[in-house]
DNA sequence: ATCATTATGGACCTATGATATCCATTATAA
DNA sequence: TTATAATGGATATCATAGGTCCATAATGAT
């Protein structure tokens, strides 16, 4: 279990772009020779960014990329769910399973009623925990906080000299 | 990114082998008809939980499998990593990239000395802080949780009778 | 000792998805 | 009108997940 390269490249390439945030439309080339990625690649992947509106794109002499919203409002969580999907990060194969009728069953011989309908997997519980806290931690950090963390470290150092 | 299918079978089946504690030695044959998945497929899963001593093994009539150690000591994280490997959530590649070269040669000429040494992607700082979250969570759920969990509902339910 | 039983490990297969390239098309500004 | 730059479709390659089959080894029962 990993995130993709192009995970990776779509983080790198909107850094880019908000630390290019005065001039504006950067283009696939200049992207791609930051990054180290072919150009090919690097454009299906800004072009899904595009789709889900991350960044605008304009075709055409001086064409490029830019952000089309303020770097603080694109969280990691957003950018990793469009290159990866939204599929959950687990999910329960074989829920007619013997193991699972078990537990179905069993709840369902109780007649309680509060239990009814969460007919869910006890496993599958944990680990969609797991994905919450994940997806919390994603969310509180922006391609602006890098930046910010960038220049923190900068700032720490000049005050030193 | 999701975890996979073998992850999925693996905490079942060191669930059934925990709810069946005092009849030891589990067949391969009665956990694939419990979990509704293949003995051939099945067997790979136990036997990389056996080299991880995670569970026991013992072949010839009336062997089978049983856990390793106390189901409260076995953790997902644990089960989780021996299936899926070990490898990092996150890896950023092209660490000579442009991206990454300017920020290293920054830091390089700043002479800051605390800075030296972690010349690590800011991208991957806060991936890595993300995975430390997840192997948290997941280090607070054993296979013993999931068996208290289900008996807790079952005993709230009789409490209402 | 032999035999039936059960786990093990190697070889193998297939499907899927990640990674990647190429090209024809479309849209834009100069 | 033209050069430029993004777009999307088709395609290729490779690694991994998911899965099967079989020969072998180990074990308890007879």
């Amino acid at each position: 279990m990993q995130f993709s390269k192009s995970t990776d490249y779509a983080l790198h390439a909107l850094i880019h772009l908000a630390q290019s945030e005065r001039r504006n439309n950067i283009g696939i080339k200049e992207l791609c020779a930051t990054l180290g990625v072919s150009e090919s690649y690097l454009s299906k992947i800004m072009s899904k960014l595009r789709q889900d509106g991350i960044v605008r794109a304009v075709p055409g002499v001086n064409g490029g990329y830019e952000l089309a919203r303020p770097a603080g409002e694109i969280t990691f969580l957003e950018v990793i769910q469009v290159i990866e999907g939204r599929q959950q990060l687990f999910e329960c194969s074989n829920l007619d399973s013997q193991q699972h009728r078990l537990l179905a069953e069993d709840r369902a011989a109780r007649q309680d009623q509060d239990c009814q309908g969460q007919s869910e997997c006890l496993v599958k519980k944990v680990m969609d925990g797991a994905e919450r806290q994940l997806h919390q931690y994603l969310r509180e950090y922006t391609i602006q906080s890098v930046l910010d963390a960038a220049s923190k470290e900068c700032n720490h150092a000049l005050n030193k000299k």
